[in-house]
DNA sequence: GCGGTGACGGTCG
DNA sequence: CCGACCGCCACCG
């Protein structure tokens, strides 16, 4: 039987759900791990992922925008290229949280019933 | 076991 | 719009 999720792993779990063209920020991120007041916990957690794992840890980035990596370091880079090669824009160094972020449905609501269609 | 640190965020000048 | 300050707490010496 699994035992219960470690820290990491329950922020990586939110963080396999960010999809393609959408970001999240750390915030978000924890907040949704059950970590409401620790970014810093997503940021860890990311900062500990082993290499080429399946985790989207591009698509996180902090409040303002911004990717949270020294642009000197390579990694910045990296981080940036695989989010143009989804579609997100940058204007500058920031991308547009606006157009980009990430509005998860909430996962464990009882059972979204489908609404009646409209006919025609 | 203790203290500094960090892939952060909200608030205040 | 930008920078400084503090709160937060799992990790790592």
């Amino acid at each position: 039987m699994p035992r219960p999720l470690g820290t990491h792993a329950r922020i990586w779990a939110v963080v396999r759900r960010i999809p393609r063209g959408s970001v999240a920020t750390y915030g978000q991120v924890a907040a949704l791990a059950g970590y409401p007041t620790q970014p810093r916990l997503a940021g860890y957690a990311l900062h500990a992922l082993p290499m080429g794992s399946a985790v989207p840890w591009h698509r996180v980035v902090n409040a303002q925008g911004r990717i949270s990596l020294p642009v000197l370091d390579g990694q910045y880079q990296l981080q940036r290229s695989m989010l143009e090669a989804e579609g997100v824009a940058f204007r500058g160094d920031r991308i547009d949280l606006a157009r980009h972020a990430w509005h998860p449905r909430r996962r464990k609501a009882p059972r979204q019933r489908s609404l009646p269609r409209r006919r025609g």
